[in-house]
DNA sequence: ACTGCGCCATGACATCTGTCATGACCAACG
DNA sequence: CGTTGGTCATGACAGATGTCATGGCGCAGT
């Protein structure tokens, strides 16, 4: 019997793949969370063998998650499951020890496979995403555009972001030019709609 | 026996969906698609009671094909299943014909009860996001302004919005103008974020 | 010690944006 | 028929934005 843990913040769709995976005469769902903030409690105190987990969720991440499982309980193997493919999320849910990595829109039929592979101590990745992610490969922004182009994104200007980070107007000015010239976009609105479908967020 | 379609563009989901309510004794998925554009032939083929739509699809999206398939085949009743509790989604299934709303974070257990009511005649809606949706009342943006918004999310520049929607660029940012001042926004940025919450897009 | 790089800041400049006034055309409505 | 409101356009103006040069500071790596 290998053992699960479920973590999606959208209760139906965690109800569902629940009862998916259920079906499954060699898996059993031990516990269900709605945020990243309650995977590691739940893991400590149910003891799966694999944990299915979401990148967006309110509260801790997905990947930090992760990170944060892998330190607790090493044991556990980690199956990230998302809706959006981004380069960037696969790079760094690896990075963060995650053990496989699929996307949304993957046949229900495979779920089950990656389940028994991951919980086989064996890699599962998209293929066609990974070549994406080398493709795209790290994030070229450094820390403060990242954090800068993060504050853009609601559609803030430069005053507010200024005062926001406790910056001059000047330096958001510089780190946006900075952070637009790197993604290549003519524009603050595509640098972070670049900078979001990479991942780099 | 109630039959079943489900639509839903993540493979996962809808998979998971359908293993979900093939637990109830009374339910039947008797048809599953992956996009709007094949809800009308599907229902057309496999003559189900109630149909499950997701809002957010590829090609046809759930309302319109709401609306489709309530005029190719009136027996059938819709709920929409979204992600997304948007008031204009909301409002805008409703006059498309659809029976019930469900946001995706409900719990799991109560779908099933949802599908029933809606096999029996009975509305189901998410009070909280009914009343949500008579404050946000009606897209106070008129159909010129609405594509111009459309065509900023992207970020484009005012010369290629212009060039896009064969206007002026001066007319294009009168629009644009005018749908910040009704969304209460400063911004262009912000104009598309709150548009796009109330689902006015 | 020197160099490179990230970070912060300033000032200047060209361009883009958002606003406003104004006017024309057309459809809907009373 | 006059009014109202949406659409399209022009021109002008202030303010926001993006770019660039320049400089100081601190922290690596050679």
């Amino acid at each position: 019997m290998i053992r699960l843990l479920l973590a999606d913040d959208q209760a139906l769709v965690r109800g569902a793949l629940s009862a998916l995976l259920g079906l499954e005469p060699d898996l059993e769902v031990v516990a269900e969370v709605g945020s990243g903030d309650a995977v590691v409690a739940a893991a400590l105190e149910h003891r799966p063998d694999v944990a299915l987990l979401d990148v967006e969720m309110p509260g801790t991440d997905g990947i930090t998650a992760t990170a944060e499982l892998r330190r607790a309980a090493p044991d556990v193997r980690v199956l990230i499951v998302t809706t959006f493919g981004r380069p960037g999320y696969l790079r760094r849910a690896l990075q963060a020890g995650a053990s496989g990595f699929v996307v949304k829109d993957t046949p229900a039929a495979q779920l089950a496979d990656a389940v028994r592979r991951v919980h086989a101590g064996l890699r599962v990745v998209d293929p066609a995403l990974a070549t994406d992610s080398l493709v795209a490969g790290e994030s070229p922004l450094t820390a403060r555009e990242t954090d800068v182009l993060r504050a853009a994104r609601d559609g803030s200007s430069v005053a507010v972001i200024a005062t926001r980070l406790f910056l001059s107007e000047g330096t958001v000015r510089n780190h946006l030019s900075a952070a637009i010239g790197k993604t290549g976009a003519t524009n603050r609105a595509e640098a972070v709609i670049t900078a979001e479908g990479n991942g780099w967020l």
